[in-house]
DNA sequence: CACACTATTGATCAAGTGATCAATAAGAAT
DNA sequence: ATTCTTATTGATCACTTGATCAATAGTGTG
């Protein structure tokens, strides 16, 4: 009894209408995958007719990739804002590590794989992830480059480390999403890797928390 | 003016059809990804009718997970004939890093790649996915559970290990596969969170070679 | 040689995808 | 109130996918 009937969808101004189709890709990316991103799931979301979505995007491929940058680059800004509370860099690494391996954004892990996956079919998808890996390595970069600086990391290649690092998260989140039975703990071995990584201590980055 | 004209295919036994079939999915995965192998795709690639290839297997999706499968373990059965060859753990670890680091294998990466996302909506699949990362777990682990009873590792946690390696490695190579242009060298860092992981000396895993 | 078995195929289906466009109607402007 | 702009839609196309099945044609057997 229970009919999706939709009537007609409100007339809005362009914008308004324009992001809330962005913002239907976007819940539809993270409950389902970029896969899931279609013309006609993100309208029946937005609950519109897919010709509309259409008319709004020049062509899936770029509503694809514009969904990707938008729910990564959200992540981005979340992390920075929760590191810059921190005092030093031995910390934000520590909280960096912790965080992106805490198993609370399988959805954006997700997100992540389908990307790397669906990008070699879609150019404007691997111009997007690349731009994204540049701006996480970015991120962690200047974390490494903060700790070398004051002395507390020992490295002479501060931009390696950080993709060292930003692989070993990926890979690792990747993993625990199809290994989900016995994930346990991803991250508490990485401290110790990375503790080697950048000359420390052990338990140099666990214990500064 | 080249026509790619079939004209009729030779009658073959079942045994022998289904494995040309087999391998022709094979290769199309190595060269394509694992989304291109498609009826059709695997039809014209052994040069018969896409019916038969269907007529072959349950449904594609069996094809592709056996296909993966097929992939991976002869990946594996290499690996583990080539450290075969070493003296111990140590050399073993450190070939073993080299190796599957080294970027000759990104057709195989992307296989991985592409299972992690096909596998979300490809139940066969993903079975295949996680019975094959055990099988890669198992000897990675075969190795660090030697250098602890030589006591050269220090763990107590060798399944731990194993896992976070495997992490690691697919993330380093994952990585490589999108950011061609300067992958570099995946791989040298590796050695110091290794190190680090397994409480070695700097330099313990590269000077062993 | 004739026959039976079966490997192989062409034709066809339903489902799902992205995309286009003339037609409609809501809301603003006059 | 009437006109005009344009947001929205239904209908439809071309394409790709997996899958089914009756019909065909090799091949070995009796």
């Amino acid at each position: 009894m229970s009919r999706p009937e939709r009537k007609k969808a409100a007339r809005k101004s362009p914008a308004e209408r324009s992001a809330e189709i962005a913002d239907a890709a976007r819940h539809v990316a993270l409950e389902q995958g970029l896969a899931a991103v279609t013309l006609r799931s993100v309208a029946t979301r937005s609950d519109v007719a897919p010709a509309l979505v259409a008319h709004y995007q020049p062509n899936m491929d770029a509503l694809i990739a514009s969904t990707f940058a938008t729910i990564v680059s959200a992540e981005i800004d979340e992390v920075v804002a929760l590191l810059a509370t921190l005092p030093g860099p031995r910390e934000r690494l520590g909280v960096l590590l912790d965080t992106l391996l805490d198993g609370t954004r399988d959805d954006v892990t997700v997100v992540w794989v389908e990307a790397w996956a669906l990008g070699r079919r879609n150019d404007a998808l691997a111009a997007s992830v690349r731009g994204q890996m540049d701006a996480w390595q970015e991120v962690v970069q200047g974390v490494v480059e903060q700790g070398a600086a004051s002395g507390e990391f020992e490295t002479d290649d501060a931009a390696a480390v950080a993709w060292q690092l930003l692989g070993m998260i990926d890979g690792l989140n990747a993993q625990a999403l199809v290994r989900w039975g016995d994930a346990g703990d991803r991250g508490s071995l990485i401290h110790r890797a990375v503790e080697g990584m950048l000359g420390l201590g052990r338990g140099a980055l666990s214990t500064a928390r």
